[in-house]
DNA sequence: CTTCACCCCAGTTCATTACA
DNA sequence: TGTAATGAACTGGGGTGAAG
């Protein structure tokens, strides 16, 4: 949860035109405190992103952009939208959401999907919707491709939407500027980015501030991004290890100019024995594990 | 067609009070 | 002491309608 202060930084926009567009337009509802101050939750934040969105890019009023957020959401609190789910326990709840946001995307029903992501944010919150339910629908788009159950393009357009609602939240957690700046790749020809995303967004959300540029990132010009923006560690991931030659070249020019610079390296492409020459910076730790090795890492940093 | 007064909307400022 | 809440008031832009 965050304070009307730390929403104003994260959007850009005076305190003051937040409360104003809440009392005037009832734009968003945050949670009070018992002395009465506001507490925003993501959600709150993505509102009110949206309706910066909506003034600024699209020259829609205030008044009209609130009028259509409060209508988009009565028409997902409907009855008959979302499919009731049935009294069961939470990890049944999770697959079954999972299911049907992964049975939309594979029949390339978008709209549905982010309406079934939107509802699972607003039920279950951030962190449960990304382990429990978007993190499974990635696997199983990965595993359906690769068994030849999914296309290529089914693959892509499942990976695709569900890493821009992960992207989404980059920018809602503030950052810590005594922490250390993150880089984070994929090397050009690797598209396998799931993994990296998921610990970039850990490592946003624990604080750094970090520069994901995704997957199939050309090497050529990082050097330059490491030393002007005075990146503290660099995130790698690969999937297959033919990458590993060109990954151990680049860390090794990169220190050479950088000593003080960290390399992390993950992904299937750095599993197994003698594959890199720098062993010591495989992250070895599964995913549910990632959260715990980023606080040691912090607080060995601060 | 132009001017002017009026009104509405949206953002901002200010004063006061209370909390962390 | 800084931050946040509330409410009133101010300001500027834009729309509208009457009068000339």
């Amino acid at each position: 949860m965050y304070s009307i202060k730390q929403v104003s930084t994260m959007l850009d926009m005076p305190t003051v035109t937040i409360r104003a567009w809440e009392n005037r337009y009832g734009a968003v509802n945050p949670l009070r405190t018992e002395s009465g101050y506001r507490m925003y939750c993501p959600e709150d934040i993505e509102d009110l992103r949206w309706l910066k969105e909506q003034v600024e890019q699209k020259g829609i009023s205030i008044s009209q952009a609130a009028r259509l957020l409060k209508a988009d959401k009565a028409a997902q609190s409907k009855a008959g939208s979302f499919p009731v789910l049935a009294p069961m326990g939470a990890d049944e709840a999770f697959d079954q959401l999972s299911g049907q946001i992964y049975e939309a995307l594979f029949e390339f029903q978008g709209e549905r999907a982010n309406k079934l992501i939107d509802y699972g944010f607003s039920i279950y919150g951030y962190d449960a919707m990304f382990y429990k339910i978007l993190v499974p629908v990635l696997v199983r788009a990965g595993d359906a491709w690769q068994h030849g159950q999914a296309s290529v393009a089914q693959e892509h357009f499942i990976t695709e939407l569900v890493s821009r609602r992960f992207l989404q939240f980059f920018h809602l957690f503030p950052i810590h500027s005594y922490l250390p700046k993150a880089l984070s790749f994929c090397p050009d020809g690797e598209y396998h980015q799931v993994g990296l995303m998921l610990f970039s967004l850990l490592l946003r959300r624990s604080g750094l501030d970090v520069f994901y540029l995704g997957p199939n990132t050309p090497l050529d010009g990082l050097l330059h991004i490491i030393g002007a923006h005075r990146i503290g560690i660099v995130c790698i991931s690969i999937t297959d290890p033919d990458f590993v030659p060109k990954v151990d070249e680049f860390i090794r020019l990169t220190s050479s100019h950088y000593p003080s610079v960290r390399f992390l390296l993950g992904g299937p492409g750095f599993e197994g024995e003698n594959t890199t020459a720098y062993p010591n910076s495989v992250l070895s730790e599964p995913p549910e594990k990632w959260q715990e090795w980023i606080n040691r890492f912090i607080g060995r940093v601060v």
